[in-house]
DNA sequence: CGGGACATTGAGTGGCATCAAGGCGTGTGG
DNA sequence: CCACACGCCTTGATGCCACTCAATGTCCCG
């Protein structure tokens, strides 16, 4: 009994937002340690989804927000035609479900791109903890408020950029987000399918394919299936914003 | 003395947020009333800005959350090399400014597109008011979570859709909009140009004027300058979801 | 070792951007 | 009040980038 006490509490322990690497890129991040551990009580840091699991579906309805602990998800929607739309990669530390809040139903899929762990926050008591911590009402807001500029910067990317900046930007990006999670943000690992990334970049899979080759002809890449090196990141930040190119309605005037 | 203080009154009562007609559709929807005075006590109505006047700029140190009262504004981030992209217009009832809660800053600018009122929620105060209304929170997400759907929408049709249907989508989408604001949907007045169209569809100028001259054609649209009828609803709709054209990788795998 | 999904590469085409010119409305100054 | 000028919008001709179709290559898993 009392054995099986202690190995519980470790457990809670090492898997206490405290303790998580997470910690400061997460939801938790500038709250003080006694609001820590009353947030951590209704954390359920269960949820371990398989490689195209689905960690919900639209039309599920909302019960919780949750968090990538390790691996990856993608976000998609699908409209009745069938086209579908991926709208974000979410590495650890990111939350997903937020869209859910305006009418109690995902309006989007998300789908494990690997194995991936998730912790769930379960909103009805996330909003009693809101209640007692107030602190947390404008974390809570400022990392929704990230999620809204990121798909900013993925709507102001299908806008206006060619194929080839569009590769360089999510390239780019995804080294950056490595960075923050202290991985090599040379050589990243690409867990989604050519086709998620093309879907994800507006184009076709062939383009991305052909983009990719281009690349690592001109000496930028090195591209071994999902792992891509960078060799030449001063070449992929001016692939991002080379401006030889149309200027689709620059001036909305 | 006496007058003056009635007068007073009575401009505070005109223009309390239990007495607005958006009542329904804005942040107050579903707010109790004594929890309705609360908020209104913090709610500035004065702001009026003119056509092309500027809300707020990138960069802007972030104070405030608004809402249209009446009027239009369009939202659009500039990047440095100078591409826009207009990220959305705003109807009367609608929130902006919730990209700046992230960083303190704002990271588009809003504008007028036609002489345009106001109503601005400081948002230190609207932050105590949550403290004391704790339902004003999950109305507060709820309305930042419509926002975010706004947005994905936005990015599947940016993603998936020919030139036709996504000029198609925006009319049913501000159709949709008027009929909600109890105006005739049927009967839209662009206060945007068709550049400010084209850069929100992802298009040029060109073509959008070629597509609302073929829409014309077609018997769909009655098109004057800014003023565009909608003479055929049903063909609008099958526009919008007209299946015969590529599939952009439909299947994400 | 074989099958199937995923990825790459090539040839051809089409939709939308680009370039260019002209019409229309509006606002301004004489 | 009219005339001019400017910006906005429309229309036409041309070209290019990315999509389409097709075939082959590669990896993974059974």
């Amino acid at each position: 009994m009392e054995t099986g006490a202690t190995i519980l509490d470790l457990n809670q322990l090492r898997r206490s937002c405290g303790l998580c690497a997470l910690n400061e890129l997460c939801l938790p991040a500038g709250i003080g340690r006694p609001d820590l551990e009353r947030l951590d009580t209704i954390v359920h840091h269960k949820r371990t989804l398989d490689r195209g699991k689905a960690l919900f579906r639209q039309g599920d309805t909302f019960h919780a927000l949750f968090v990538v602990r390790s691996g990856s998800l993608k976000t998609f929607v699908e409209n009745p035609a069938g086209d579908v739309q991926v709208l974000g990669f979410h590495l650890p530390g990111e939350i997903v479900g937020i869209d859910a809040l305006a009418n109690d139903h995902h309006l989007c899929d998300a789908e494990a791109l690997e194995r991936t762990s998730i912790c769930e926050l379960p909103y009805a008591q996330l909003q009693q903890v809101v209640r007692e911590v107030p602190s947390l009402h404008g974390q809570l807001m400022r990392v929704v408020s990230r999620e809204m500029v990121a798909e900013q910067r993925h709507l102001a990317m299908m806008g206006n950029q060619q194929a080839q900046e569009r590769l360089a930007i999510f390239l780019q990006s995804l080294a950056d987000r490595y960075g923050r999670l202290s991985r090599d943000p040379s050589t990243l690992n690409l867990p989604m399918s050519r086709y998620d990334i093309a879907n994800y970049l507006g184009l076709v899979v062939e383009t991305v394919s052909r983009l990719f080759s281009r690349m690592e002809a001109a000496g930028i890449l090195a591209v071994n299936r999902k792992t891509v090196r960078i060799l030449r990141p001063d070449l992929l930040t001016a692939l991002c914003d080379s401006s030889g190119r149309s200027l689709r309605s620059r001036e909305a005037g």
